[in-house]
RNA sequence: GCGGGAGUAGCUCAGCUGGCCAGAGCAUCAGCCUUCCAAGCUGAGGGUCGCGGGUUCGAAUCCCGUCUCCCGCUCCA
């Protein structure tokens, strides 16, 4: 695939009323998108079979619905308050951009670098006579080193902690630290960038600020033991919820992946202490299972393994598709030990531990989590069912192979003419489909062009009613990826389309 | 935030050495044709050429400003 390919699948996105960007008649706000008529049907299937696969199929697992709204310090006691707030600093003439911090641990680095070379070079010296910790402590060279990381250390934490960002500035360039690219020390200021966005509570302004949560995997975690109780939950059970997110991206773009505002699919799994990694390679292989049911070329997925873990995960692997602008990231699955639970058990006092029948013992659970984004998932289906077919003489079909289950529309009726009662016939049957799919009707222009229509919104059976329906009481579907055609009769319609496009079907591959 | 590209009809674009157009194809709508794989005939609607200002007798076209979108730099679902 490729960034043409990409191109067309937006373009298409919008042609066909998938996806809109926000407030376009305004000039549109950037990397906010709006799901049109189709758009909103996927992204409804996609979520419907995550949710079926998540808590329906799954005994021990049950959803939650929590609000956007939180009160503050949910976020302070997560982390994300503090660990999601970077200082950033740009160099005016490479035009890179540098976490600030970072700039200036890999200052203090160089330091680090000359005491392992003093004690390489005492190590040759010394030979086997040599004691490290001797030299480290007494050598003065070492010693002076270690005092300039120190000094740096606390002037960037000073500067850091009490937010006065012109300090950590000031560091940078009395470090006379310059950028690794242009070489040069020509920076701009220090700063911050948020990543929550933020509201006020009351009506009336004030010093009330609230945020928008940036994950809504908080939501479960606040209400662990609410369900835990009145679910009457053991160990292990899962918490399912989706919902809207909001991260201040300091760079969002690339069309719907990277959203200001997006839908997360979060599963909480609590677990056991000691069985978390077993569960975490029990979810990590039946996501990619869940990905694989929707018969995408399996080779357009891989694994990734973090090596720089979040600081609530101690393992931490993302699902990655082939995109056209290459793998990137869909969903990820993270062992997220006890940390939530128990910064929550330390901000509020309350005990958040779950008593163990079995151990006799009560202790805070362990946390495997799988979070998947939705307008992601969007974007997948998208990009992998956008196809243009060569149909031989120069004819070409744009097609979208979307997942049977998952197009916005299951069938289309389509009488082959707007006459001879045709139409009536065709809406008949239409209101008995409707109860169970989601059916399009049309009975304008020709009935080829109608079916290239169809192709178009990735609708997989087309049912068409002709002159013989009338009397044979049967009519021709017409498939979409295969463009052959069968003559099935009323009584057997019904049936027929079920199987190849309900949700039961797809959930069939799962279990 | 910085740099680069772009903005004319729903879509793809032409027009941009300032004055014959505000246009073409597709799409849309109405009617005819009654067709099992798009592009038959007739007609119709639709644009203050991103926005604001300037130069000029005259600006889609030249100049200045501004906004928005797309791409790159960081992070992530």
């Amino acid at each position: 695939m490729s960034e043409e390919h990409f191109k067309s699948v937006i373009s298409h996105a919008k042609e066909y009323g998938f996806v809109f960007l926000s407030s376009e008649i305004y000039d549109g706000l950037a990397a906010v998108y709006d799901y049109g008529q189709n758009g909103v049907e996927l992204k409804k299937n996609i979520r419907e079979y995550w949710w079926k696969s998540m808590v329906q199929l799954h005994e021990n697992i049950v959803g939650v619905d929590a609000s956007i709204f939180m009160a503050p310090d949910v976020w302070k006691a997560s982390g994300h308050v503090d660990g999601f707030s970077d200082p950033m600093i740009d160099n005016k003439d490479s035009k890179k951009r540098y976490r600030a911090d970072v700039l200036i641990e890999d200052f203090q680095e160089k330091y680090r670098v000359k005491n392992q070379k003093e004690i390489t070079k005492a190590k040759k010296r010394f030979g086997e006579d040599f004691d490290l910790e001797q030299f480290v402590a007494t050598n003065p060279n070492i010693a002076r080193n270690n005092a300039k990381i120190e000094a740096i250390d606390e002037r960037l934490k000073e500067g850091l902690e009490s937010g006065n960002l012109h300090l950590v500035k000031e560091l940078i360039e009395e470090l006379g630290i310059a950028c690794p690219v242009s070489g040069s020390k020509n920076w701009t200021d220090v700063r911050q960038f948020n990543l929550m966005y933020s509201t006020q509570m009351s009506a009336t302004d004030g010093d009330n600020k609230i945020y928008l949560r940036p994950e809504t995997a908080q939501g479960i975690f606040v209400n662990y033991l609410n369900v835990q109780k009145t679910g009457r939950m053991k160990l292990p059970f899962g918490i399912a919820q989706t919902g809207k997110a909001f991260r201040n991206e300091i760079v969002a773009r690339q069309f719907i992946m990277r959203m200001k505002e997006f839908e997360q699919m979060e599963m909480q799994f609590f677990v056991t202490p000691g069985q978390e990694m077993e569960w975490y390679n029990h979810w990590k292989s039946h996501r990619m299972k869940w990905h694989l049911n929707l018969g995408i070329d399996k080779r357009k997925y891989r694994f990734h393994d973090h090596i720089k873990l979040a600081h609530y995960a101690n393992a931490a692997v993302d699902i990655e598709f082939d995109f056209p602008f290459g793998f990137k990231e869909v969903e990820g699955i993270h062992s997220r030990t006890d940390f939530d639970l128990k910064q929550h058990e330390l901000a509020t006092g309350k005990k958040l531990q779950y008593f163990d029948h079995e151990k006799n013992e009560s202790y805070i659970p362990y946390v495997v989590e799988t979070s998947i984004g939705l307008d992601r998932m969007f974007l997948v289906l998208m990009s992998n069912a956008l196809q243009t077919e060569d149909l031989g003489d120069g004819q070409t079909r744009t097609v979208l192979k979307l997942p049977p289950a998952l197009s916005p529309f299951q069938c289309a009726i389509l009488p082959l003419v707007k006459k001879d009662g045709l139409p009536e016939l065709a809406k008949k049957i239409m209101r008995d489909l409707s109860l169970d799919f989601n059916c399009y009707y049309e009975e304008k222009d020709s009935i080829g062009k109608r079916y290239r229509r169809q192709d178009a919104i990735g609708t997989p059976i087309c049912i068409t009613v002709d002159h013989d329906s009338v009397n044979d009481q049967a009519v021709t579907i017409r498939y979409r990826d295969t463009m052959n055609q069968m003559r099935v009769s009323l009584s057997e319609l019904h049936e027929t389309i079920e199987k190849e496009v309900s949700m039961k079907a797809l959930l069939k591959g799962l279990i």
